[in-house]
DNA sequence: TGAATTTGACCACC
DNA sequence: GGTGGTCAAATTCA
């Protein structure tokens, strides 16, 4: 999928009037629905958390096909870079980075993360979350089964932006046997930049949510949208592991139609946000705004973390098409 | 040619 | 000493 980051006043890409810009508006819809599901999501200082929503009316979106997919997915896949040989060996390498400087080895190796806020989700699409993020590295765990990408907001180095991420792929998570692989993403850090019109995120994205109800345990309910190229439409972080993160479900990769308790508490990194399965003033107004009679064109879907889809969510024709009104179990 | 990614080494913490 | 987080040169691609 291209996905074309529609310029503000620009207009919309996506497509043809009518058709087109129901879409544009569902868009709009589901990001605002978000917001209202998720409204504890932290903003951050310098604005940047409101693109969790706010800026879905600038998004534009050009499907790369149909249906809509993660903007991953069309993004050729990249195998750059590789491990240079050196002719000088470590001693020399070391030289040439400048590893010597006592300043230098200071700031390498584990941080103390004294006064950082950690939230911790668990995603199927780990690149959405509505941030522009650069790796920096990839590290083989110890007793884990992928290796953990580590990113940095691509503003960390011209607003000091403090905001970290690291991205793991769950080992339960097989990718195949009809479930998307899951990741465990570990933010790290505010945001503290300000996004700019050109990196602005686009709509929410991705967010993962365990539910701590008892009648269903371990579950988590998945909240995505397509958007523009976070991750500038780069490699999964969970590339190296030869998997690919998507959230794609398709006829290899169906989604269980099994109706499931989606009334729930939703758990970021130990902290319950309850979901009012009744829709509050302003939900419902939004509700009744979009017409769930259609299938919605953006990916929202539920499930558990146990690996089962717990939701009663449909995509009627494809992947990322659903059904929205069964989000909310009516 | 610049940007993004890879990847082994380095370093701090436990 | 083991492990995880970070650095930065090398590599690749648009």
């Amino acid at each position: 999928m291209q996905l074309n980051r529609g310029a503000v006043g620009g207009g919309h890409a996506c497509g043809t009037p009518d058709a087109t810009q129901l879409r544009c508006r569902e868009r709009e819809l589901v990001a605002q629905l978000h917001e209202l599901l998720f409204p504890s999501t932290p903003p951050s200082p310098a604005g940047g958390g409101a693109s969790w929503s706010s800026s879905a009316a600038e998004l534009s979106v050009e499907h790369c096909g149909s249906p809509v997919k993660a903007p991953t997915l069309c993004g050729r896949r990249r195998g750059r870079g590789s491990k240079r040989v050196r002719e000088g060996g470590p001693q020399e390498e070391q030289k040439q980075r400048g590893g010597s400087s006592a300043e230098t080895k200071a700031a390498r190796g584990r941080r103390k993360k004294e006064g950082t806020t950690t939230k911790t989700i668990v995603t199927t699409v780990p690149d959405f979350d509505g941030y522009q993020w650069k790796k920096y590295g990839q590290k083989q765990i110890e007793a884990a089964q992928y290796p953990r990408s580590y990113y940095r907001c691509t503003n960390s180095a011209d607003q000091a932006c403090p905001a970290k991420r690291t991205v793991q792929r769950n080992d339960d998570g097989d990718g195949d046997g009809g479930r998307p692989p899951k990741y465990t993403v570990v933010y790290i850090s505010e945001h503290s930049c300000k996004l700019t019109e050109a990196a602005a995120a686009p709509v929410i994205l991705e967010t993962t949510v365990g539910t701590k109800a008892p009648a269903a345990p371990d579950t988590a309910a998945v909240f995505s949208s397509s958007s523009s190229a976070f991750s500038n439409g780069t490699q999964s972080p969970a590339s190296s592991d030869g998997t690919w993160s998507d959230g794609t479900v398709s006829e290899a990769n169906p989604v269980p139609r099994e109706r499931g308790d989606c009334s729930s508490l939703f758990d970021v990194d130990g902290d319950y946000w309850e979901w009012d399965p009744s829709p509050t003033a302003p939900a419902a107004a939004l509700l009744q705004d979009m017409d769930f009679a259609r299938p919605i064109m953006s990916p929202v879907h539920i499930a558990a973390t146990d690996g089962s889809w717990i939701n009663d969510l449909f995509f009627n024709e494809s992947p990322f098409v659903l059904n929205s009104c069964q989000l909310f179990g009516y």
